[in-house]
Formats: C-alpha cells, structure tokens, sequence
RNA sequence: UGAUGCUUAGCUCAGUGGUCAGAGCAGGUGCCUUAUACGCACAAGGUCAUCGGUUCAAACCCGAUAGCAUCAACCA
C-alpha cells in the first residue's frame, strides 16, 4: 500500500488498459471473480458462438460487450456467473473459403481431393483466427472462459446432437420429405440460399409466357358459372379458367389452379383471339384491362370478323375467389405419363391461397406442386398430390409423348436447341387452349457456376416437425423478456406463427452427420437412428456378425474415431430384418450445431445415459439451463435464437433463455453498411488501440441504445474519451493533488452525513440518486441509461458544479473538519463511480478503484470487479435538496446569460439580483442557497419580489392537463379568456381561490389550481426565464462596485504573472505597482482582499517602475514588478 | 413481396398526449489559470420524413406514402 495517491501526467487510455491486463493475468482476475462468488446463486449465460474463420468486426464489440457488462453487474450483484467460449466450426462459409483456397468446386471433391483430406482442410481452416479472436476478446476486456470452449466438431459435441436427434427421431419429429429447393440441373446440384443470393445470380431474361385456358367441369361450384352462361343464350356453354405462366413447361405438371379467397372475379363471354372460337373465361377483374380493350365491352359477339382489331366482350357474372373453390377442370395436357393416379392425390380443383396477386398474370394461378414452394405448400394442404415431369437433368420424362427426353431450357448448349415452351405454346394456340401467348422479360435466378437458369425442384430432405410444436412455442415465447420487446413480439413471434417444418438436410461435406441408416430399394424402407457412440460402436459389430465378411471391417477394433464424413458414410449397420442399411449422406443445417448447445456444450453422461436420465448430459448442466441471459445481433433472430428456442421447446418444452437482447448493426458514419468491398470497415484493433476499449465500449453502449443500428464514428469516440474519461480523469488528479498533500488517508472518523456541509449532503442525494437510477437500468438491461446517467453525473454534477465550488475547500485552511468532510465526500463519490461505471468500462474503473484504494485500503477486494455492486441510501436521498441546487443552477446560468447580453463579465461585482417569488417555499428554497448563488455569480444581493411588491407582472395560462378531462371543447374559449386577464382579474382570482367566467353564455367557476400563474416580466428590468423562473439583474455599475471590480481584476492579472514566473502554489511575494489615480482608491479600499488572494504581505505604490511588467486592468495601464520573497 | 425497426438542429442522439421541442458535438461569441482551453459560459440553430385521421389539444396515438436498414421470401 503506497501512502500517495498515484499522480498521472496525462490521460492515456490504452496504456492504462495494458497495465490492468497484466495485473489482471497476474492475479487471475478472471478466475476469482467465479471463484470468489462459490456458492453464491448462479447467472447463467450462454456465448452464441462465432466462427473463427472470418476475422472479427467491430460489430463484434458491440454485441460483446453488451455480453460482457451483464455479465460483469450479475456478478457484482453477488451472482456466480460461469461464461464457457463456443466456437462454430461446421457450415459453408468454412467450406466456401476451402474450395476457394484450393482452387475447387464442389464437385470435384471427392475426385480431385478425397473427402477426407477436404475435410482435414476445413478442420484447419475453421480455427484459422482463433488467435485474432482471442487476442480481441482479451483486449476488449471481454470475460469468458477461453481455456475450455465448446466446439461444434468435437466428436462429444456431435455425439450430443446425435443423441437429441434421436430423441426427436423416437418422437416422430424427424422425418424424411421433399421439398422445393432451387436446382441447377447444368451442375446437378441444389443451390443453398447463399448461392443464390450472390452478386449476378438474378438475371434479366425473356422466356414464352402463355396465358392458359383451362376448361372447367360443371359441378356444385361452378354451376352458378354455367347457368349464367345459358342464360345468355347458349346451350353448351365452354367455360375457362386463365391462368398465366412464365414456364410452360411446368404445365405437364399442373395439379391445380389457385385463386386468392377476397380477389374479384368476373365471368367473361368472349372469343378466343386466335382460333375466335367463342368462349368464356374467368380472370381477376382487376386484370380486364390486360386483354381486353374498352371500346369492345358490349359488343355483340356476332359482329366480330376476322382481322378485327377489336375483341368483343361482356361481364356475364361477378365473384370472389372463395365462390370457386373446389371447382374442378379438365387437365390441360393428359399423357399416360401424368395421369391422376400418378400424382397420387385428387388434381385439378380450384384452390385458395394467400400468394395470389393481382399484379400480373390473370389471378390465377398455375399451380405444378413440384416446380414451385408456394405451390407446394398449397398443393399439399389441398391433397392434390404432386407430379414431377422432369428429371434431375431436366429433360421430360418418358411418356409425355411428342415432348418426352426434350430438355426444358437449353442446359447442354445444344446446337439447334429448340424451346420446348414455344412448342408447347404452339400446341395449346391450336387446341383452343392458349389466350396470349408473347415474350415476357423477367428477373429469374440463373445458377453461379453454369449460367444456366435454375429450376425449383423437388429434392429429399430430412424435416423436423417444428410445426407440431408451434403453439407451445409461441406461449413459451411469451414469457422471455426480449430487448427490445419489438424484436420479440413481432420479428420473433411472426416468424413463430408462420413457421415452417425445420429442413435440416444439407449435401455438403464438412458438418455433423445425419445419424440415420436406412435399407436400400423402395419397399419397406427400415430406417435406425444412431444416439451416442457406444450405440454406433455395438451397432458396427451387430452388422459385422449378421451381414459377416468385410462389413465395417475398419471399425471393429477401436469402433469409429472421428464422426464426420467419410468414416461415418463407410459404415453399414444392418436393420431389425436383416438387411444392410446405409447412411442417408445428408449433413445437417449447422444451426442445429449452435441451437443445441446448451446441452452439447456439456456433452453426454454415460451414467446418466444408461439410468435413463431424460436430460443425461454432463455437469454442470443441471445448474445450468435454461440461460438466465443471452445477447447477439438481431440478425440471429432467425438463426440463432430460433433454433435455441426451437430445440429446448422440441426436448422439454422449456424455454431456453429467459432474457434475449438483440443489438442492431453497426454501420459506418454515413450510415451504409460495412463491407470490405467499400473499404469502410473499422477495425477493431486499430480503434481499441488507438483510443482505448474503455472508450470503444463506452461509446457503443451510451451513444444510441444497442437495438438501434448505430453510425459508428471514431470522432464520437474521440469525444468520449475527452469529455467523459477526460473529466472523470481530472476529478481525481485534483483529488489526488491535493490529498497528497494533506495526507488524506481516509484514516479518520466517517464523518455522518448530518455533520457535513449542505453542498456534500447534496452531492451525496444526487449519487444515491444515480446509484438507484444506474442499478433500475442495468437490471432492466438497459445499459445505454446507465451509461448516461453516469456521465452526466460526472460531467455535470460533480466536477461541474461540486468540485468547482468547493475548489477552495481543499486549500484553504487548516486540515480539519469542513476539509476532511470534503476528502471524504469526493473519495466516495469518485469509489462509487468507479464501481457503478466498471460493467461497462472495466479497464479505467478497475484503475480508478484501485488508485483511490491502495492508499486508504477501505476494501479488501483487489479489483473493482470483485466488489458488490453499490446499493441506494435512501436516506442521504433528499429530494428538496436536489431540487434547490438545481434552482439554484438555473439562477446561476440566468444570470450570466443576462452578463452576457449587457457584456459585464463575472468578475465585476454587481448590486442584486431580483427573483419573483410567488409562493414562501420557493423563497425558503432559494434562500438555503443564496450564498452560493451570490458567489458563483458576484452578485452582492437577493430580493426576493413578492405579489404585494407590486414589481411583478403575472401571467395566467389555464392548467391544461387538470382542465383538459373537465373542460374538453371548451378549452379554447376559457384560454381566450384567460389571455384577456389583467393584473387585477389575476389577483382577485388568487385572492378568492376561485373565479366566475361566462363561457358560450354559460357560466363557469374556475379554481386556482386549475391555473398556472407565472411571472414573467418585471416591467424597468432585464430579466430572463427559465420554465417558471424569472431573475431579474441590476446592472448599474456604480463606482464602488467598479472599484472593487478593478481590485479583482488585479487579483487575477497578479496571478498570472505568479504563474508565468513558475512560482509554487505557496510562495509568497512582493508586489510593486506603478501608481495610477484611477486605481488609487481601488487598491487601498481592497488592500487587504488582494494581499490576501495573492499571497503578497504588501503592495507598493511607486511612480515609476522601468523593470515591471506592463498590464491593463479593465482598460487602465499600469505596470507591476513581482518578486518572490526570500 | 412480407415481417420488424428507424426517420427530431449541419452531425450523434434524448423526449413526453398539454400549447415556446431538448442535450452533446461541430460552427459563432465571450471568458483562462492554486483540477481541467482536452476547460467554462452564453447565444444562434427545427416544416419533429410526407399526407391524412382521432382529440379541446399530436413530434407523441391511428392509417397511408416515401426513404433507409435487417431478416425472410422471390413467385404464376
């Protein structure tokens, strides 16, 4: 313990932070904070794991540390918060930048390159910043255990979500379907999403659209159509559905035709523009205008002719959408490839869904299940079952007639190619089945790699059955405290509400294997979901003794060493009958990896395991789930926070978080994101290092509130560093200067609050007051508050306000009682800080707590982040005391403000000042702080003008919040006539308490309290305003407050020359002073004042002073020559 | 296209159903020196995105529009 209080010459942040990182490592910090706070109730928090393939952001800070600070307060709020590292390692964007590195595509893996040693590559890559990351999340003062991680290709890892797969495997959540997913039949491979959202993928391109007819059947929903079309005269009424399509290719496929339930229909008597057959045809009527022209409304059908340019037509029935459903049709083009019964469900209705617009097209909808996910999904509601005429390659299948093995779009650069969907189009012009056919230029998604156009394809995929779970997840959602909610209840929950069923299936290489065996062929199909890995490893053997010779030949002895492609793809187990099975090749969706891993985190408990422990993972899970807290960006509402909540709702039906705050993006200061194509990254390193994490993190958290995207600017952080860190930081260099000197230890009595001045006692209400308003904020996790209210504390009251008037208390006089009052006061008010800012700013605080402790050693806690978070005394809170200072704040700037407009500086003293007091407990308020205002603004008097001063001019406005319920539209006319008042309507009213107006000719009583009375003017004054507060200045210099201006003038021109001459703050002087009439009376009048101020014994009045120098006070030249006395 | 959020001073952000809309920074003016010019004070700066509606009263509540952002989707 060093007696002094170290003494800095300048601020320098990331120096600081150096030296607390060391001492941090030193006396394992870190660790003791956990250890320290044993047995103490835990706060769990789980770490979103990054990928350390991509190095990290500064967006990366801001979620950090918002981890971090809840993190750092829980425990400081005597909770024992374990926080284990997690990274990713599975996924694409590890498996792109192999591909990348090695010059490779996807499909040459497996032939160029094994799979093995592919992915050995990825096994590599995945950690190829760990260094960065850890080195960042040590500097940036982040706190998590980075000695132990999770990570997600851990054989024990993996093990764990294979066993959760098999529990939602054994609960029928898991199964095997199609689904529409974007297929590149050139590359023969699906395209991730990813794929398709790279630059240049969506191209402009003009295909054959055709705008279809399909001929309806008369049955119970459509008679209403036929019947109207008889009574229009004809007797075999032909009646169409049109419906539009870009990919006539797909109509082989149709099954259905879908309409939106609300849109307007019409039924139209037309003919048909190319074999003018006449017809009627049901479209949107919204979408008449697009094939029909006005001028041939009406028309008879007979009088059209051949070449005629105009089409008659007329509106024979009007209907919704909902009128037609279940309506049925002839199919549109029968092969025996593409019967009903190969579709296997009950085709060619009228469906209803909510995608149809009428935006283009006809309004309804062309509906082939297996080349499109809207139709998919409204197929399959409807049982119309699914056909897919095309194969992998994308050519029609056998079947199909004069169409069949033609490919669907040019995918072989054939010569000669011709468009099948011209064809088509040309076929159903001739059979009365087309009513436009023309090009149409569209935006369609072309594959990467081939630039080919991609199709929607029906690929085999692994599901989980969210949706069985939807309500429970729903109502479980509701009991997390989302921040913001808005993140929560809409983004979140919408999402809950229109969930789909999980497709896990990805076909890549490097990621957790699905554990499902399944026999080959079609019949009988016997699947077996592996567990854990004693489960595969008795399995092995189990296959290796029924199917015999050289079966799992590699894995018999030691079982399997390594879960991932290809050993587990060289395993074959053998079903409940006898029959080899072989892995589904499928990797899963490595959200599933983060999503499990408040359990896989852990890994399993084999103990648990075989006692048929429903939650049988390792320790200390069970003290461990669900999260108390968990933070990432907003973006992983869908990722991350989904499949957190998806997986603990599947297993238990818990949740498992019950605080989730999602931080927006970071963007640069122009507002436009981040990207390194534009240059306009920040990194994280230079800024940590060249202002300080302090001030980085201090910044990100009180700059806008995390939700918000924020425009991160590094002169917002230049700005914190000098107006927060900066201030906070001269505060205790001034308490430091001068506590060294008087050798304020904190070695004396606490002096109790009663016995210290009015200004301590008001610092410490306004502290009590920011612990309680800091600590409501954190715990409502919001951060941002807290973070503001410290500044302004720091900035405003304390060294503003408490230490700028209580400068002198700290040199001035003896060491005794109003001086130890004033050390004590300050040092517990800068400890305090320090412990209230040390979440958010854990380098500086940790300095500042410990700079101040070492000397006094009040704590036995080595850092600030071991210390219990500081607790409210209600009863140092007085609210009148706070609001008097704040009165007298005001006043104080009132004044100088009316300084400032007559131009008298603050050192001339001037007479009174006048403030209209309309009721006693305003003046008793300001008069606790009269002498204080007098000071700070040199002013020798107070008058406080009453009502009965007659100086006061009043104004009455109504109390509109007390009026408004009572008055409602007459609020206006009774604000008319308050405007009208005079001084006399004004006093008769206060006087009396109440007053009678005559409003719309109907009297109205009106009470005092239901007014606000101000003063606002003191007629002959200068005044000015504030809320209900006037101050009114006199500002007749007269000449003894001229002279005596003049003396404090001197005082300070004295005191710069003490200063220039480098004199110590003790050294007394000799003053000469050329002699000058002016200033003659000045001098003698305040000799002693000066003496006193500049430490002199006597001033010397001479004629001529050749050596002195020369000054001006207040326009009169003179010159002075100092000495320092010997 | 949908969901969600944002839009207030030149910039970054507060703000509450109550009649003059706030702070910091930048720019302006004036002040130094026994903590701090990396400071202090004062003044100026606004169509609260636009348009409608509810209300005695709207920056605030509601509805539409526009722009930005994220996520999801992408279609006939």
């Amino acid at each position: 313990m060093s007696a002094k209080y170290q003494e800095f010459s300048k601020l320098n942040l990331p120096e600081i932070e150096q030296e607390i990182l060391a001492k941090w490592d030193a006396s394992q910090a870190f660790e003791q904070s956990m250890s320290l706070r044993e047995g103490a109730p835990h706060f769990v928090f789980y770490e979103g794991p990054p990928s350390a393939n991509g190095m990290p952001g500064i967006h990366h800070v801001i979620s950090r540390t918002l981890k971090d600070l809840v993190c750092r307060y829980k425990t400081m709020q005597g909770f024992q918060v374990k926080r284990k590292a997690g990274w990713d390692t599975h996924g694409l964007p590890i498996e792109l930048g192999v591909e990348k590195e090695l010059g490779i595509t996807k499909e040459d893996i497996g032939k160029k390159i094994t799979v093995e040693e592919y992915n050995q590559k990825c096994r590599e890559a995945v950690m190829r910043f760990k260094d960065k990351w850890d080195d960042l999340t040590r500097k940036m003062g982040y706190w998590v255990d980075l000695s132990d991680p999770y990570i997600t290709f851990d054989n024990s890892y993996i093990e764990t979500l294979w066993w959760i797969l098999q529990q939602l495997f054994n609960k029928g959540l898991l199964y095997e379907s199609v689904s529409i997913q974007p297929y590149s039949p050139a590359a023969g491979t699906g395209l991730s999403s990813h794929e398709l959202n790279m630059p240049g993928t969506y191209k402009n391109v003009k295909d054959t659209s055709a705008v279809v007819m399909f001929k309806a059947i008369e049955n119970d929903r459509s008679k209403f159509l036929f019947e109207a079309a008889r009574v229009n005269g004809e007797e075999q009424p032909e009646i169409f559905f049109m419906a539009w399509t870009t990919t006539p290719w797909t109509l082989p496929s149709n099954l259905g035709l879908t309409v939106g339930a609300k849109i307007n229909y019409v039924l139209v008597e037309t003919l048909n523009p190319y074999t003018h057959i006449p017809v009627n045809v049901v479209l949107a009527k919204d979408l008449i205008g697009k094939y029909f022209k006005p001028e041939g409304e009406n028309l008879p059908i007979g009088s059209y002719k051949e070449g005629d340019k105009i089409l008659p037509w007329t509106i024979i029935a009007e209907f919704t959408g909902a009128d037609i459903e279940e309506a049925r049709y002839e199919q549109l083009m029968p092969y025996e490839a593409n019967s009903a019964a190969a579709a296997g469900g009950d085709p060619f209705r009228v469906l209803v869904g909510d995608f149809v617009t009428t935006e283009d097209g006809t309004g309804i909808v062309h509906t082939a299940p297996a080349f499109g996910a809207d139709d998919f999904k409204v197929g399959k509601k409807y049982g119309i079952g699914i056909l897919t005429m095309v194969d992998k390659q994308g050519k029609f299948v056998d079947g199909l007639g004069e169409f069949s093995g033609r490919y669907v779009k040019d995918y072989k650069d054939e010569k000669g190619y011709v468009d099948v969907n011209v064809d088509i189009s040309v076929k159903l012009k001739k059979e009365n089945r087309a009513f436009k056919i023309e090009k149409y230029e569209h935006n369609y998604p072309h594959c990467w790699r081939t630039d080919k156009p991609v199709l929607y394809y029906p690929l085999e995929a692994w599901f989980i059955k969210t949706t069985a779970l939807r309500d429970k997840m729903v109502e479980l959602n509701k009991t997390i405290n989302w921040k913001p909610k808005s993140t929560g209840e809409g983004r979140f929950g919408n999402w809950l509400e229109n969930m789909v069923d999980w497709n896990l299936s990805r076909s890549r290489f490097w990621g957790t294997p699905l554990p499902i065996w399944k026999t080959e062929g079609e019949d009988n199909i016997e699947f077996k979901c592996i567990g854990n890995i004693e489960e595969l490893n008795s399995e092995i053997r189990k296959a290796n003794e029924v199917l015999g010779g050289d079966v799992n030949k590699n894995y018999l002895h030691e079982g399997i060493l390594d879960l991932h492609k290809p050993y587990v793809d060289e395993i074959v187990l053998v079903s409940a009958s006898g029959r080899p099975m072989k892995r589904v090749p499928d990797l899963i969706d490595v959200w599933f990896d983060s999503g499990a891993m408040p359990y896989a985190q852990w890994g399993l408990d084999y103990d648990k395991l075989k006692a048929g422990d429903p939650r049988p993972f390792k320790a200390p899970f069970n003290v461990s789930f669900p999260a108390d807290y968990i933070a990432e960006g907003v973006d992983q509402t869908r990722g991350w926070f989904y499949t957190l909540h998806a997986i603990a709702s599947l297993l238990y039906e818990e949740v498992a978080f019950k605080t989730c705050v999602s931080n927006g993006l970071v963007l640069d200061k122009d507002g436009n994101k981040m990207s390194k194509r534009l240059g306009n990254v920040v990194d994280p390193f230079k800024t940590i290092n060249e202002f300080g994490a302090d001030a980085t993190r201090w910044y990100l958290v009180t700059n806008a509130s995390p939700w918000d995207n924020m425009k991160f600017d590094l002169e917002g952080i230049r700005e914190v560093q000098r107006k927060f860190f900066g201030t906070l930081f001269n505060t205790y260099q001034f308490f430091a200067l001068y506590a060294n000197v008087d050798g304020f230890a904190f070695k004396e009595q606490y002096i109790p609050l009663a016995e210290r001045p009015e200004i301590d006692r008001w610092i410490f209400s306004s502290l009590n007051t920011l612990v309680a308003k800091v600590k409501a904020s954190l715990d409502d996790y919001e951060p941002t508050q807290a973070g503001r209210a410290i500044e302004e504390f720091v900035g405003e009251q304390l060294s503003n306000w408490y230490v700028r008037l209580c400068r002198r208390r700290f040199w001035k006089g003896e060491y005794e009682h109003d001086k130890i009052c004033a050390y004590q006061t300050l040092y517990e008010c800068l400890e305090k800080i320090s412990l209230l800012m040390a979440p958010i700013s854990p380098f500086f605080s940790d300095r500042l707590f410990n700079a101040l402790n070492e000397v006094t050693g009040l704590r036995q806690e080595r850092s600030v982040h071991h210390v219990l978070f500081p607790v409210s005394d209600n009863a140092a809170v007085d609210a009148s005391l706070e609001e008097r200072m704040q009165l007298a704040q005001d006043i104080c700037s009132l004044i100088l403000s009316l300084r400032k407009k007559v131009n008298i500086k603050v050192r001339q003293p001037l007479q009174k000042v006048l403030i209209p007091v309309l009721d006693p407990a305003m003046k008793a308020q300001i008069l606790k702080v009269e002498d204080l205002i007098k000071s700070e603004v040199n002013v020798k008097e107070l008058q406080y003008l009453t009502e009965d001063s007659g100086f006061i001019k009043k104004k009455i406005k109504p109390n509109y919040i007390a009026l408004g319920k009572k008055l409602g539209p007459k609020m206006k006319a009774v604000a008319a006539a308050l405007g009208s008042f005079t001084q006399d309507d004004i006093n008769r009213l206060e006087k009396e308490g109440s007053i009678s107006l005559l409003i719309d000719n109907e009297p109205l009583i009106l009470q005092a309290n239901e007014v606000d009375i101000t003063s606002e003017d003191i007629p002959g004054w200068m005044v000015a305003n504030k809320d209900s507060l006037t101050v009114a200045l006199d500002i007749t210099v007269t000449p003894e407050l001229i002279s005596e201006g003049n003396a404090r003038e001197l005082v300070n021109r004295i005191q710069k020359i003490r200063k220039d001459n480098g004199y110590e703050l003790t050294d007394r002087i000799m003053v000469q002073l050329t002699d000058h009439q002016e200033l003659k009376g000045s001098i003698a009048q305040f000799n002693t004042y000066i003496c006193a101020e500049i430490l002199a014994d006597k001033l010397e009045l001479v004629p001529e002073l050749p050596d002195g120098t020369e000054i001006e006070v207040n326009d009169i030249p003179l010159k002075v020559f100092v000495t320092k006395k010997a």
